[in-house]
DNA sequence: AAGTGGTCTAGACCACTCG
DNA sequence: GAGTGGTCTAGACCACTTG
């Protein structure tokens, strides 16, 4: 079973470099689903690290889903296939792209107003705070495919709505210009049918099924700094998700 | 800051005993979302651990997504709401008793047969290899919230179907009896328009939207083990997802 | 400079699985 | 009994943040 070669003077820290190493003989099939991966005793005698330090590199390797331990048998591979679109905080741009589609945008407005109650409370704004808001048309290559309404805390980005160019990635000016990285999303996803103004900016015939998204977002303390609704086409969107367990130390207390 | 009272001779793990009082401080609000967390070093002092214990202790509140640790400065409550209701994988039975309504069921069809070939695949069944095929309307109270069509390889639950009944939960049986836990399932949605059946069955206007469902469900070693098709009405059914980052480490090759 | 989390070491004992 | 993962110890050096 092949190891890898450790930097040791590399800044990559030891038990991410076995991880990344196993990561490649994973994903190149020379470990395949169901086999067992090198035990934490094989690791750091063969690799001359402390056993705490291979046993890090095995659990990193079971937080990314991609295997499992076993007490008394050994950490074997997931024989789940790691789909790359299991639904992460992915911008519309992202998504399209890992598609292969062209993204694209057509912006409906653009501006800075007052929030509504709900708006408000999603954020949690201080009294007669105000938001940006963005409202555009999603497109994959020249086809509609959804419609978002974004909100956000002018607090937050105060000089968006003049610098941001409604046609790019919102997500990517967040992170590059303000430092604003969103980590988490929660987001209610309803089954409506769409009304008059949505089918007419879709292209699409009243009264057939869309997905209709409230979404909140948030950065990694927990404050949240975007709310989205958007409406996308039944016929051209389907959610892919993956359910996990219920913790079950959370769930204990209820 | 209270810390708790170790008891060393239990079977939970110290750290476990640290996760559990620091998520009853959380909860009953003597830390605050936005408030640090002992650091590592007070908790390893105070409780006479080694650091590495007090460190395995924030880490495990950190994975359930409650805290979150900033090199240099300390370990945050999140200020996320943790909703009990993120898709889990939680059986219907489960679902409904979470949100206080009596679940039940009316059988439709309940038998053992030969799997079509999406079933076939989603299940990695051998040629010829036979399925039992339940088919229910679920209901709240007496309302019909969904209609259910699960397919499991007989070779699982060899005796299900002499000895199930069909009006209680499936997940329980499975776990109990057979030992099977379903930890992870994948699932894809659409947004569609209700069938005559589909809207018979669900006494719901034909042509009014619905939530159409394929669900594969797994163990821990990704074996599947349940095919799940299933339809619920658009007015009754909303669902709650909370998207999480994507993980570098995976995303990096793509 | 003091405090924090991130990484790493070289051991230890335990419960569990399997032949 | 040999091998595995789960937990724990008592240290260490580092990078980072803050006053």
């Amino acid at each position: 079973m092949s190891l890898p070669t450790l930097d040791r003077r590399s800044v990559v820290p030891l038990y991410h470099q076995i991880q990344q190493h196993l990561l490649d003989q994973i994903r190149s099939g020379v470990i395949k689903p169901g086999e067992p991966v090198p035990s934490e005793q094989e690791i750091s005698t063969r690799l001359r690290i402390s056993r705490m330090t291979a046993r890090q590199a095995l659990k990193s390797l079971c937080d990314l889903g991609i295997a499992y331990s076993q007490r008394g048998k050994g950490t074997f591979v997931s024989e789940l296939k790691l789909e790359k679109n299991f639904r992460q905080v992915l911008s519309f741009t992202a998504e399209m792209r890992a598609g292969g589609v062209r993204p694209g945008s057509q912006m409906l407005s653009f501006e800075v107003e007052d929030a509504t109650s709900d708006v408000a409370r999603a954020l949690r704004l201080a009294p007669r705070e105000k938001v940006v808001s963005l409202r555009r048309v999603r497109l994959a290559g020249s086809m509609p495919m959804g419609i978002e309404w974004s909100r956000l805390p002018v607090r937050l980005c105060p000089d968006l709505i003049d610098t941001f160019d409604p046609t790019t990635s919102l997500y990517r000016v967040l992170c590059e210009r303000y430092g604003i990285e969103i980590v988490v999303a929660d987001e209610v996803v309803e089954a409506t049918l769409a009304d008059a103004e949505e089918s007419h900016l879709l292209r699409f015939p009243k009264g057939h099924p869309v997905f209709a998204f409230t979404r909140t977002s948030y950065i990694q303390s927990g404050q949240p700094v975007e709310y989205v609704k958007s409406v996308y086409r039944g016929d051209r969107y389907k959610l892919v998700n993956r359910l996990t367990q219920a913790n079950r130390s959370v769930v204990k207390e209820n």
